[in-house]
DNA sequence: CTCCTTCCCGAAAACGTTTAAGTAAATATT
DNA sequence: AATATTTACTTAAACGTTTTCGGGAAGGAG
């Protein structure tokens, strides 16, 4: 059994609260006092009973998870970013990971809310009901931050990427390789994500005042053989483009065998962008120039607005979107070859996915973010 | 503010007492007063607060996890499987990730200990004292499972993969397909890992009376280049192997840039078996045939241990070893290619990695789990 | 009619903490 | 010198449960 307040109260002759209010380092407590109770606590290796506390104050100080799926590169990710900002202010994290399924959803929000959490972060996840939250935790007014799954919820926090600026970037860097006939195999219709990366593509050709070709922009489902599929059409066409923006790495690993397949060779007659930064696109050969999507810095970025609300006890709500960079690597030529079987162990060194805390200074209120920022 | 056990006794006229044991189900509550409870705790949306029940019962239901890194595909994929099992039986996961740093293990525990866990899951980390456990939790008598580290502590549980027999069904497998000379590149020495894959390795050959030639043993260091070179090596000489035994996937995408550079042609003029089952060993070309390394399944086996311990209390500790599978792809030539493009869709089909709940039924004391399975 | 069970239920303590309110002595104010 | 304020501490209530103990009522046995 591990010290209590009592226990130290009683070995010293001083009351409970005088002791409670020592260790809070309390004024009302005379400085002497202090000195031989933070001794006599070092003494018993005394260690707050934080489920007292969080019984008495009403402030568990934990925060609760639900991640769409934890074991995903994108889910774990997410809950790492989560974890460092969290523990660096103390909080801890309470983890659920829904697999997809809407009733473990409903069910680990309600264990989550009986463990009494004081926030909670939704990322990728909330399948069951996009218009409302439970009353449950509306009422005992506990704040949420939603990630990467924007909802239509009043007086909730939103992070998700900056897909625009993300999609402008790649399609610019592989107009900047002279390439004027470029191609954008995007992901399935509905998706905000394929929007925006549509709009950021169709941007960027407007602003270099290349031509848009309708035709030039194939749907697939994020999957690698849609990405084959895609690619082994736009590659048998009369006037075959010369560059592929593809939506993710996945399917960009599906355009690499369709060009394999057809005798390119990469990235000489065909240049590739991917979008993600997927561990794969360090495997992939040629290795994958790609859009990374700031998995990391989202999840950061959540615990961030989730603990400013908590600790400023901010009202207004906030959408942030958080920009990757672009990563440079063989497949759109201008990289040297030689050194692409080492890709992995830049990866590795810069820490694997971004652990630089950027892309978010201060809550700030952006309604379009990615528009302003390139306009 | 959520309804309390109080609210009910109030609206119904009862006792606080008799509110608690008529939802508790004790058999001192009449069924007629506990259906009167129950229709009320649901009029009100009574939910219990836990954070009050361990105060009281000591027991709070969660348990700590660390993880040494929860954005590796490791590391997430043992916390996915022990939060399914942690959920299917009630209990709730803080998890706290080391990021390799023992600082960090050291103050996640204490903070893990003052939220009063359960139970500790230590997954592949404890870098800073292995001989014992902090006083602290041996004290307080939590019972402890370490996952992929083995530990000279005694009392805890211990789980961990049983590379030996993942080892020897890699070689026996290219045993099978007609290959005399395999070589193995190996991790670096002093990793249990390495030792035990490199011994089913032996076993295998000698099992089908294939000479051991310990020149065909290189060591690498787990990553890309290493493995390249080793590959360069080998096939550089005037016998060079006709198949590579490769102990990560990581290491056997450098040998395909090897094999890539010398010309060969794969499967057919090398082939090669990989071990861990990455993801990224659908999205090499050839796919890698690799062995599971089944992290899920050790994440699910120590939260069985722990719950085990918990509500069994058994005192004995057991070691674990889980076996991975071997997972067929086109790098060792029995697989036709045509579809191997959509190795991805049928990883994912079967839930990415696996997540049948294989490889333990009981606790079991096994000192050296796979020889006499083997043998 | 009394005594003893059995069946339900209530009173109260306990878990370890925080905090509002109270108190006695010391010091400051008028 | 009387009063007001400050200082440093204590008492006690509260957070929402669980659980031990006790007691009243009903019913059966003697």
């Amino acid at each position: 059994m591990p010290a209590t307040l009592k226990d130290i109260a009683q070995a010293l002759g001083l009351s409970l609260a005088t002791v409670s209010k020592a260790l809070a380092d309390s004024p009302e407590i005379s400085p002497e006092t202090k000195e031989k109770v933070w001794a006599m606590a070092q003494a018993l290796h005394y260690h707050p009973n934080l489920v007292a506390r969080g019984l008495r104050s009403r402030r568990s100080r934990t925060i609760g998870v639900i991640v769409d799926n934890v074991s995903s590169e994108f889910g774990s990710l997410v809950v790492a970013g989560i974890q460092d900002e969290l523990l660096r202010c103390g909080y801890q994290m309470l983890l659920i990971s829904a697999e997809k399924r809407p009733e473990q959803e409903k069910a680990g929000l309600a264990m989550l809310l009986e463990r009494a959490v004081d926030g909670l972060i939704l990322a990728d996840t909330w399948h069951h009901s996009v218009e409302t939250l439970p009353s449950e935790v509306t009422e005992r007014n506990v704040p949420v931050v939603f990630v990467n799954r924007r909802v239509s919820i009043v007086g909730v926090d939103f992070v998700g990427p900056d897909d625009y600026y993300g999609a402008y970037l790649a399609t610019e860097h592989l107009i900047g390789h002279g390439h004027r006939r470029i191609a954008h195999i995007a992901g399935p219709s509905g998706w905000q994500a394929t929007d925006d990366r549509i709009r950021g593509y169709q941007c960027a050709l407007k602003d270099y005042g290349l031509v848009y070709d309708p035709d030039l922009i194939i749907h697939g489902d994020w999957d690698l053989p849609s990405g084959y599929a895609a690619a082994k059409q736009l590659l048998s066409r009369d006037e075959p483009p010369t560059a592929i923006f593809v939506g993710n790495d996945v399917m960009a690993a599906g355009v690499l065998d369709a060009a394999r397949e057809c005798g390119l060779s990469l990235p000489h007659d065909l240049a590739i962008v991917g979008y993600d930064d997927r561990e794969i696109a360090c495997f992939l050969r040629p290795a994958l120039t790609t859009v990374e999507l700031p998995m990391y810095d989202m999840g950061l970025t959540a615990a961030m607005l989730l603990i400013d609300r908590l600790v400023r006890s901010r009202a207004e709500p906030v959408a942030v979107a958080v920009r990757g960079r672009l990563v440079y690597r063989a497949s759109c030529g201008s990289h040297s070859l030689q050194d692409e079987g080492y890709a992995y162990r830049r990866w590795q060194a810069r820490g694997g996915h971004t652990r630089s805390q950027k892309g978010y200074s201060g809550p700030v209120p952006i309604v379009e973010p990615s528009l302003n920022a390139l306009q």
